[in-house]
DNA sequence: GAGCGGATGTAATAACGTAACGCTTTGACG
DNA sequence: CGTCAAAGCGTTACGTTATTACATCCGCTC
């Protein structure tokens, strides 16, 4: 979490893209949560400062950040974490702790492709393994 | 294609779980479409022939044949796609065509996991492949 | 037939996400 | 500087996806 604003906006500065207030301020309670967050829960947390929060509001600066390369969707859980390094090229691969809903991301070239048909050609993957983490306590 | 619904009663007398009329109708028609289908649509196609088709059915149906391994849900679609092998144990990698919405389901013992965290136990894996399949034009 | 558990019917509502429209801001350009 | 087009954002309304809670039914056992 120690940076992730400020590699945003340098990140953000070198491609041309636009990191407004809003934006912003999605991606810093994003990133705050330090585990998946909802769209609403977060629409909820900036109506706290403005009364004007809708929910186009914060899908539309989420699919910014996601473009951008600085938020994953975790597909499976409805929810956003933030992408500890803005902008990396590769799929993310993340492990979710079910219980303490810690997500660790690790990053390479081809995860999961392990039998890929002939011909297919990936463009996007969603890789994402839930079980329990190193700090939680294992049945 | 051939033989779900044979080979999904097999598994079902087998582990010794209920395979109902309504599920086995459910898993027909998930097993028909040959492509991702939503839940809502799975209603629509049950309310056909019964008028009291109401979301719990399909939903329960639904959790029922995935606990029974006969169906997975496509995670980023927020759809199902029948399992071609009945109660396989392994995760399910699915390679699915953004063009023709053919899936492709392989399976391994542990996909997707090239460099998993030190100590976390891997419970359940979303692996889901977005792309171009062999048979549609390339870009 | 009383009791029980699993399966299903039913109504209501929660949770998640998007379309469409108009106003405002931004930044490029003459 | 004034103009203009594109991008950003507010707002309303709606569409889609999923669950909760409670009632009922059905097959089984005692
Ligand atoms: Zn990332
Ligand atoms: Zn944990
Ligand atoms: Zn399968
Ligand atoms: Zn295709």
């Amino acid at each position: 979490m120690p940076g992730i604003l400020e590699d945003a906006d340098r990140h953000c500065a070198k491609t041309g893209v636009r990191l407004t207030p809003l934006r912003r301020r999605v991606l810093e309670l994003v990133a705050q949560a330090g585990a998946p967050v909802k769209a609403y829960d977060l629409l909820s947390q900036i109506d706290q400062t403005a009364t004007s929060a809708k929910p186009p509001t914060v899908y539309r600066a989420l699919d910014f950040l996601m473009e951008a390369g600085l938020v994953h969707r975790v597909e499976a859980l409805n929810a956003f974490v933030a992408c500890p390094q803005a902008g990396h090229g590769h799929a993310a691969v993340l492990y979710v702790c079910e219980s303490c809903a810690n997500v660790t991301e690790v990053q390479g070239s081809r995860p999961g492709q392990e039998n890929k048909p002939a011909g297919f050609t990936v463009k996007r993957s969603v890789i994402e393994h839930y079980g329990l983490c190193a700090d939680c306590p294992h049945p």
